[in-house]
DNA sequence: CGAAGTATCTTTTTT
DNA sequence: AGATACTTCG
């Protein structure tokens, strides 16, 4: 293989991709060609003979991981197995297992979500005695991982959150778990305690690069900055103009600290945008301009025009659904495009379930993905718990969550009297209950006690079998059997069969993944937390399933895709910008606009904006009024031909406008 | 004592 | 619509 970078590349990506030694900061606009450059920089990298091991390459999702090692690999050919291409996190995951013993776990990690976290914050509530009335689990779990993040101070918190803090890690410790800021935090413990830990990363990992670097903590930065300080080979790549994640703690004065930690740094704009039609690329732009705090950029493309950008009012969100989706069918039709070519994107998760619903009924394919859909779902989350309570019954978030799903018998008081006595000696709940059936003076019912007795048997034999077999996924769709899973989830439903069907729908769906990453060679000898931990990183592990469906996804998980045809529903006041997300801090619109921007310059050649006059919320339904960024964008980009519309595009945006000035 | 029924509130984005 | 807290029923 011989690389002519000179001849695929335009000026500024080869000179990013070429410039091999020494740190480098690429400002890369929107469909700059970023992903591309990345790519062939690696293969560049490899090409002059430095080993894939020493190239550590970091990304910000998953799926963008997924995909650089994709093109990385199909660029040379093979496989690049050796190369180091992962989040942060699941990095961080790696050195906290590889070097376990020096920061204080024996064996097997596993990795909390955040709903694991809130109830292990419940938990230790109970235990320690502390009253949390007043306080909401939701709250505390946000501060804790502020202080974990060092964001925020654990000495300016109250001695009662303080206490709870305490207790709340020890009961990480009892676990051998971690939350998500740990995969962080405590590498760059370890990094800062162990200088001949962080020697061997900084000898072996001799060239870093970073994408989406705007995304980036304070944290996650540090811990870079340790690494790349060896060497001092280190590029990162990012926009601050698409920055959406400051509400997680990322910070992009990271550029700037980035120029003063390496102040030899060199500098690159990659500018020209070869994605999107001119009309997209104007709109765009114009609507960023109104963003006070940004580098100056100035993206241009060779394209045409292209479409003029649709925008349309509709009465419901019904309406709104069924108009994407007689428009997709017209697109389709005229340009010869797949499903695959169409991205629905949605500000909150919850506008979702409407779309999906019209979907489902004109049966059109479509993925979702990114949020929480899948793994996250009541009935998954279930049969996962039991996984890991099969992988270690001693740990008590997810004995709690099984032992009573499906019901058998086990309610409040028992687990009270397991509480108690697992408090008493120190012990797991999983022990206790271990000890309460077979001591005569235990304080359970016969009825409890026989429950009991048979749930744990049934999870020791189980738990048997699934470490000993090649087939776990059978051992598991065997449990299931057995406690009727299935019936439950009918039962639960008693005034809907389908859903409940659909339930469990989802359960062998599941079972079909684990059975399908059990099978498959690369997956070698890992183990069921290898499994574990991989679907607690990533929620978005399913199998590609986006190949000719449609996708619909928050805007937030669009982040780095691009489609032909791009559909915004609900740009509407409050929704975007996001009304909640304003009143907690107003310099926020920033970033919603931001938003708006990644959005829209996901699209190759157009884009149909959509806004409703009521919207179903809660309970029952709003007025909304479109978003005050359409009014952003010139209004010649948008097209005027509208002869099927009850209102014509100009007539509902000077309707709204006005009406909005009535109101406030 | 546990299960089933009723009332009330809640939804921003994710590793 | 779903989760949670509280009440009533068996």
């Amino acid at each position: 293989m011989k690389l002519r970078l000179k001849e695929l590349l335009n000026t500024e990506q080869y000179e990013a991709a070429s410039v091999t030694e020494g740190p480098l900061l690429i400002i890369a606009g929107a469909g700059s060609g970023k992903t591309r450059m990345i790519t062939y920089r690696i293969a560049h990298l490899l090409e002059l003979g430095i080993p894939q091991r020493a190239v550590l390459a970091l990304t910000f999702t998953n799926k963008a991981a997924k995909e650089m090692e994709e093109r990385v690999s199909q660029l040379l050919g093979k496989p690049a197995k050796r190369l180091t291409v992962s989040t942060f996190h699941a990095f961080g995951l790696q050195v906290i297992k590889r070097h376990g013993p020096l920061l204080g776990f024996r064996g097997n990690i596993t990795v909390f979500d955040t709903q694991d976290v809130q109830a292990l914050i419940k938990e230790s509530a109970r235990e320690a005695k502390i009253s949390l009335e007043e306080l909401n689990v939701y709250d505390i779990a946000g501060r804790f991982s502020q202080i974990k993040s060092g964001l925020a101070s654990l000495d300016k918190e109250t001695a009662v959150i303080r206490q709870l803090y305490e207790e709340y890690q020890s009961h990480l410790r009892t676990y051998q778990a971690v939350d998500f800021d740990d995969l962080i935090a405590l590498p760059l413990e370890l990094f800062s305690t162990q200088p001949e830990v962080l020697e061997e990363y900084r000898e072996r990992f001799r060239h870093i690069l970073v994408d989406e670097f705007q995304d980036t903590s304070r944290q996650q930065y540090q811990l870079l900055r340790m690494i790349a300080l060896g060497h001092r080979n280190i590029c990162v790549v990012g926009d601050d103009d698409q920055s959406i994640y400051s509400w997680r703690g990322a910070n992009y004065e990271n550029i700037t600290d980035f120029e003063t930690d390496f102040p030899e740094v060199r500098e690159i704009k990659l500018e020209q945008n070869y994605r999107c039609t001119g009309n997209i690329l104007t709109a765009a732009n114009h609507l960023i301009a109104n963003n006070a705090k940004r580098k100056v950029k100035a993206l241009w493309t060779g394209e045409q025009e292209g479409l003029p950008l649709y925008l349309r009012t509709m009465d419901t969100e019904s309406d709104e659904a069924g108009f994407m989706i007689s428009k997709i069918r017209e697109m389709k039709r005229k340009n010869r495009w797949s499903y695959g070519s169409f991205g629905i994107l949605v500000r909150t998760n919850s506008l979702m379930n409407s779309i999906e619903h019209e979907l489902v009924t004109e049966n059109i394919p479509y993925s979702v993905s990114g949020g929480q859909s899948f793994f996250a779902r009541k009935e998954v989350k279930d049969v996962i718990a039991y996984l890991r309570v099969l992988a270690n019954p001693h740990n008590d978030i997810d004995l709690l969550r099984v032992i009573n799903t499906p019901r058998r018998g086990l309610g409040k008081s028992t687990i009270d009297h397991l509480h108690r006595w697992a408090e008493k000696r120190g012990s797991s709940l999983y022990s206790a209950a271990r000890d309460m059936i077979s001591v005569d003076a235990s304080p359970l019912t016969g009825k409890a006690k026989g429950a009991l007795e048979e749930l744990l048997s049934l999870l020791d034999e189980t738990s048997r079998r699934i470490k000993q077999s090649r087939q776990m996924a059978e051992v598991l769709k065997n449990l299931l059997e057995v406690i009727e899973y299935r019936l439950h989830l009918l039962a639960e439903h008693p005034k809907n069969e389908q859903l409940g069907r659909w339930k469990y729908d989802n359960v062998l769906r599941f079972l079909q993944f684990f059975s399908q990453w059990e099978q498959d060679p690369d997956t070698g000898s890992a183990t069921l937390y290898d499994y574990l931990n991989r679907i607690s990183l990533s929620g978005k592990q399913e199998p590609d399933l986006r190949e000719g469906r449609i996708s619909l996804m928050t805007i937030h998980a669009s982040k780095g895709l691009e489609f032909d045809c791009v559909f915004l529903p609900a740009v509407e006041e409050e929704i975007i910008p996001h009304g909640r997300s304003i009143e907690e801090d107003p310099a926020s619109l920033e970033e919603e606009r931001r938003l708006f921007y990644v959005a829209l310059t996901r699209a190759r050649q157009a884009v149909f904006i959509s806004s409703c006059r009521t919207r179903k919320y809660l309970k029952g339904r709003r007025e909304c009024l479109p978003s005050p960024f359409l009014e952003e964008i010139p209004k010649e980009l948008f097209s005027h031909e509208e002869t099927d519309a009850p209102v014509s595009t100009e007539e509902a945006r000077d309707f709204f406008s006005e009406l909005r000035k009535k109101l406030s």
